[in-house]
DNA sequence: CCCGCCATCCCCCAAAAGGATGACGACGGA
DNA sequence: TCCGTCGTCATCCTTTTGGGGGATGGCGGG
């Protein structure tokens, strides 16, 4: 049995290491890798892997410009019959990860993984396994038990203008909203990320992902 | 003439990706490169680099554990004679490329680039000239007439704890010293920032690169 | 139809943060 | 030695934040 892959990337460099490391990667154990694409988009792996139909897409998280790798992974399973989508990218940050899950991500493997561990993840994957690097499973565990909170839509842009630091005056203005609202959804925020404190709460969205 | 090059990543796709890229690169036109080693670490750069002789050292930014890349530069520029340093990373903040160029690095590409891009800066670089990608010159040229302001240590220790989101108090606290003098560390920070709260001058620290 | 969630707004009050200004010892370079 | 910088601390005062309430209208699910 051959696996086919697509490869999803916007550096043309990380591509290339990934077609040396698997193309070639043809290990005396387990099916052969063969690498049938490759994109650079999120837009691009979505039109690639409707016509090229790859058992696996190898996907980035950050692409640049365009759809990031949650929303391409979440494009492609929609697809009929939907790929085995595993996700590689450098970073490991918890939103990140769950995100990728709930869009419907087979694997999460880390860059720095070594090259055969990257191979046998996306074989492992494409045999139908959840695939995920080495200390990420205990913290996708952990998450479960203590889920990011739940925050607004109005909630999150409160945040966001938070995190540049701005005043609630100044968000009030940016919202079209009173000062009373600001501080309101602030509250809200506080305790939903269990904070007591601006400078807290932007902490915390940051080291979760939440922003 | 044939230029002899050590890469530096702790990724392993990525070291595979250059060598895939730049060693294959016998273009028709320009130097042949040669890859004579890798490195997996700063530390492990150095001491390669001093048995090794590359004419170039291509080094990522982020290293993972141990020495950055701005340090790491620093080290290899110690070195008799010194390589000729190209900065190969995927970031591009303002403090960062200052405090390669300031460590004696020749050139700071982005990995986004292509590879003949790639290939052409270290090229340039060999033969002595300053290589920054496309869009950053104008960025460095802006840094030089807005120069970074300098922190103290002490202030960018309270920065950093700023950053957490810790309060006054708090970071009086850790510091072993009074509100007193916090609030005056912050006083000098928001000046040199030119902003006028705590969630401020976080944002634009992070911006910089300054923590 | 009622209930819960969301967004909006209001008041009061205590705590924290920020601005202005000044001071003092240590240390290092001109 | 004199001057500048740094780190330390202080006081006074204003603004901003955060915590405690509560109130309104909209909107969707049971």
């Amino acid at each position: 049995m051959t696996i086919t892959v697509l490869l999803v990337d916007d550096h043309p460099v990380v591509r290339s290491g990934l077609r040396a490391v698997l193309d070639g990667g043809t290990a005396r154990t387990g099916d052969a890798v063969h690498i049938v694409g490759e994109a650079a988009t999120g837009e691009e792996a979505v039109t690639l892997t409707a016509t090229l139909r790859p058992d696996v897409v190898l996907c980035d998280l950050r692409l640049g410009a365009g759809i990031d790798g949650i929303q391409t992974t979440a494009a492609l399973r929609a697809l009929d019959p939907p790929p085995t989508v595993v996700i590689l990218t450098t970073f490991d940050r918890d939103a990140e990860i769950l995100g990728a899950i709930e869009a419907g991500a087979a694997g999460y493997l880390l860059k720095d993984a070594a090259p055969e561990a990257i191979l046998e993840g996306i074989r492992r994957a494409a045999a139908g396994d959840m695939v995920l690097s080495p200390g990420l499973a205990t913290r996708v565990l952990k998450g479960m038990r203590n889920p990011l909170p739940k925050l607004t839509e109005r909630e999150i842009e409160v945040l966001r203008l938070l995190a540049e630091g701005s005043a609630n005056k100044q968000i009030a203005r940016t919202l079209f909203v009173t000062e009373a609202t600001v501080k309101s959804h602030l509250a809200h925020i506080f305790t939903k990320l269990g904070v007591d404190s601006r400078s807290r709460a932007v902490h915390v969205a940051r080291e979760t992902g939440l922003i």
